[in-house]
DNA sequence: ATATAAACTTGATCTTGGTCAAATATAAAT
DNA sequence: ATTTATATTTGACCAAGATCAAGTTTATAT
């Protein structure tokens, strides 16, 4: 097996030889589902690839609620945020969802070549910041949006990704629940709800979009057609009441 | 007025040609209270270091409400991320939280200055890697912490500040409560039910603690005595009963 | 195929924190 | 020192989600 690490934007500014150094650091895994890759508090030597499968990112409340920070796809990189702090510890806890591969790197290693090349540098730098960019978005919507709002959003999302009205719900309705910061029963309560609307129409694991105009507005993404009207979204007129009772 | 940069970490790192080219794109700006720096969705051009006063981060969701992302103090620096981003647009909204000045910078000049130098880079990537850290763990809060918790987290965290078990509030309340992702209201509440339960004395805007114990333990942290008990705190037992009516 | 476990759904009820409105308190301005 | 604006507190009520307890479906393993 013969992975080209440079897939990933982290080291794809790496010429043969700096690949040749990272990859003897490197050591790939295997993970059964549900296998632990490391935990919140453990220190954090490696940083991690995965190229196969998925793996959570999660943290757990003291009584024992499992809140899922993001779900990793084939092709992204994780943890390396942390080679730049003094004392690095893993803020997560990091577990395969379903059979998974990853390989990991030592940091003192990448830090090496780090030092002579500005220009993967300048890659980390930008990973880094989308990355912030994205929590400042969630941090957005877990405070400002509703659960509703929240599984919209999701739904659309995977709806263009996908490029069709009719797709597969890209993990088990639980994850999902979790990613989204809410109880299964919620979410089930949502797309019930939904469903009653005739705004999709949902199958075990499969979701058709029936209305999209609807569900992007209840998104609070403007619709495709025109800006945004006064008031852009219609959630707390009474034009659409989706109350859950 | 002769600021040096370098007291900020981001700049900490720069020799004294490397500051002189900073300092000639920059701009030093006096703020009112107030006024605002930029809004979300703003190209992104320049970056800032607050130099005195307050600087509040906010997103505001479409029903007018509030969110504050963080609030800058004096050394700090602000929006640095975003430089390394194709086009960099600003995802939150800054303005003046009493009157305040800031400088701002280049980007492009930043930049510039970066790729001639990894140990600056080194610096902003710690930086960045903290800011990441910080919004995990804001996250983990918002989704797994309830009001009073954060709350007592607020004080407990200003009371080993500033090393006394009597101190003030850093900000007025109505601001630190959206700093906290709850109402006024709310905020109000909690400390009159704190009062009414002898965990402090509040006077306007003075906190005096008088159960540290008690209030470390609202706060998820481990009391200063031993270790976490098994059940790691009492909030969800009898022993302490805080509910609000 | 059938047993068994795990995941999901549904209903009833409860809790946290939000909303609205009025009363005070604090601060700023004349 | 008053007035006036702004911030905070308090009370009554409400709503979104959580919780608890059954069901029901789906998946896995023999």
């Amino acid at each position: 097996m013969n992975i080209d690490i440079r897939m990933a934007h982290l080291f794809s500014a790496l010429n043969d030889d700096q690949v040749r150094q990272v990859m003897e650091s490197s050591h790939t895994s295997t993970l059964k589902d549900s296998e632990s890759l490391f935990e919140t508090g453990d220190e954090a030597n490696r940083f991690f690839l995965v190229i196969g499968g998925q793996i959570k990112l999660f943290r757990v409340s003291s009584n024992g609620d499992q809140k899922i920070i993001d779900i990793i796809q084939p092709g992204n990189t994780f943890a390396e945020a942390l080679m730049f702090m003094e004392h690095p510890i893993y803020p997560v806890s990091a577990e395969a969802l379903g059979p998974a591969r990853v390989i990991s790197f030592d940091n003192r290693r990448f830090l090496q070549i780090l030092s002579e090349s500005i220009e993967v540098c300048f890659r980390i730098m930008g990973t880094m910041s989308q990355r912030l960019r994205g929590l400042v978005k969630e941090i957005d919507d877990l405070t400002l949006q509703s659960a509703t709002t929240r599984l919209c959003a999701l739904l659309l999302r995977r709806m263009e990704e996908v490029g069709q009205m009719h797709f597969t719900l890209p993990a088990a309705k639980g994850v999902l629940a979790a990613r989204l910061s809410m109880k299964p029963e919620t979410f089930s309560r949502i797309l019930q709800n939904l469903s009653s609307k005739k705004i999709l129409k949902t199958k075990s694991n499969e979701i058709e979009v029936l209305d999209e105009d609807t569900l992007r507005s209840l998104a609070h993404l403007e619709s495709i057609y025109g800006l945004e009207p006064e008031k852009p979204c219609a959630l707390n007129g009474q034009s659409i009441s989706l109350d859950l009772n």
